[in-house]
DNA sequence: GTAACTGCAAACGCTTTGCACTCCC
DNA sequence: GGGAGTGCAAAGCGTTTGCAGTTAC
């Protein structure tokens, strides 16, 4: 999504465009794997010095409300934010936390197939496969 | 897994088969839903009115390690404990919350297809469907 | 008998909340 | 100008930790 289109639709919805609403947003985007609510904190500190964790996470609830990004809860207590809405796989290496996607053709058409089978209508999902990354090997 | 087998593998390991290990993992794997902690604590008290808090999250940590059981991370900041280990599909309602498994022959075959298509060798999976159950239409 | 486990309570860490100040529109 | 948003600090809440007393083996 576009600078202008997340302008338009803050405000079609009736949110302000805030300096810190679109830093926050271009930040996410701007990473493969999916940072926690501190790693985009401490990231936009240097740039935006007054900026706070609050305003962080008031943000990030306020983008999943808009249905731009997804929260993945994980077990080690922490949350990470993921502005990828389409059909994919989140590859997480269960040694180093790290995380990417994996989104093919192939997989969307797999995908389709596991939903009629079980004949409900998704509102969302969440595919993670754990494995551990090469430079985990 | 039985009783006795459990018993076997806590031994095996060198971890003693107390009253509460037994209890959490009987509780767990009598219930469909997939629990959280406090409320595996809530049920127990009843029929074992010294157990702790504590001692069932111990109990958890150790089912995970033994790996009997799965921890869900959910964005609610709470953990449930899955004790399927097979692949299965958890069916979440986005209203309620309610979870339930989903698991046939069909979805592992289509499973198997995915992953021979990433080409990685994965040590564990998660997947998610949030829909609108029964109850909450 | 003794090492592991329990139960309790305190500590912890991430997230949410409340409120005065600030800034977008 | 006015109301939504920010920044700060305190509160909240699920989870972990430490330790004295207890239990499995």
């Amino acid at each position: 999504m576009h600078v202008q289109e997340l302008l338009a639709l803050f405000r079609k919805n009736g949110y302000k465009a805030t300096t810190q609403r679109l830093a926050i947003y271009n930040f996410i985007i701007s990473r493969k794997d999916h940072p926690s609510a501190d790693q985009i904190y401490q990231a936009l500190k240097n740039g935006y010095p007054t900026i706070s964790l609050g305003t962080v996470y008031k943000t990030l609830d306020l983008l999943e409300r808009l249905g731009i990004i997804q929260k993945l809860g994980f077990n080690e207590g922490s949350i990470r934010f993921d502005p990828d809405m389409e059909l994919h796989i989140n590859m997480v290496c269960s040694k180093c936390g790290k995380i990417s996607d994996y989104k093919t053709e192939n997989v969307k058409k797999l995908w389709s197939a596991i939903i009629s089978d079980m004949g409900i209508k998704p509102k969302g999902q969440r595919i993670d496969i754990y494995y551990e990354c090469n430079d985990c090997k």
